[in-house]
DNA sequence: GGAGATCGTTACATTGTGTAGCATTACCCC
DNA sequence: GGGGTAATGCTACACAATGTAACGATCTCC
């Protein structure tokens, strides 16, 4: 418990993040590379984005030489489900059901594909806890 | 088409949306007397809020006698929405079925609550679609 | 016509975000 | 081993967003 936890990422943080993402590990200037088309930094820009999405925990950093190699400390979808949970509670009275109807109300997805959806990872939940139960082979 | 569409809700707009969404319409009184008590705040302040929250498009207001009366202008679960949207394009590389696994990973909801609420959703829009196409009275 | 309620306008401190410079240091090559 | 190169540490700063509010003009009621 050091510092500030959880914040919110910057349209910026969130583009860096992503190449993060995608490579699994990068160092600042890859992705100052993989940005460069679509946002020209200087390299110490990056490393500051760098450097602050590490202080939120988005980020961690091993050292491989000189170089700092960054890896993701939390998955996209984690960032995710954790951002929906504070809609949930800030817009949807903390209930789930609430948000699902109005996604399926502002046509974020039909409530059949949303049923199709629910089906298929119910069931994929299912089998993956008798595979865990089974005497594995 | 005139300004700033959908930005964001800092913290203290947020809560002052609250107060607007439960009682349907607020003066910038009742809002001051709703939130007094958790957040100490002078008249100007509560004003400066949802003017902006007006210009940023959440609420309007009507004039009654002297007095500005704020109504909302969007639905919470209108702005959960939206905001799910971003998330899903943002982090789930556009799919909602990696946003509803990733929930069910993050144990915001079960996958068997999940499933449940989608069949429940989806029986009540069949429902709503069979009584829309009847010839009813 | 004074007191209180409301609004319009403007201001300002703080924090967040994007951008970057500069000094330093470790490493490789000749 | 000296210099160029690559990478880092540290610091700074402009601009926007956010929170907080003072002041003055008005209108309304007693």
């Amino acid at each position: 418990m050091s510092h500030r936890e959880k914040s919110r990422l910057s349209p910026l943080e969130n583009k860096v993040m992503h190449v993060v993402w995608e490579r699994g590990v990068a160092t600042a200037d890859d992705v100052r590379a993989a940005l460069a088309r679509l946002r020209p930094m200087k390299d110490s820009t990056v490393r500051t984005i760098l450097r602050r999405l590490e202080e939120k925990g988005f980020v961690q950093h091993t050292v491989e030489g000189r170089t700092f190699h960054f890896a993701p400390k939390v998955a996209p979808q984690s960032v995710a489900s954790n951002a929906v949970r504070g809609i949930i509670e800030r817009f949807c009275d903390g209930s789930v059901e609430n948000l699902l109807v109005g996604m399926v109300d502002s046509d974020l997805v039909t409530a059949d594909k949303l049923k199709g959806l629910a089906d298929k990872i119910a069931k994929a939940e299912a089998a993956q806890k008798r595979k865990r139960q089974l005497p594995g082979e």
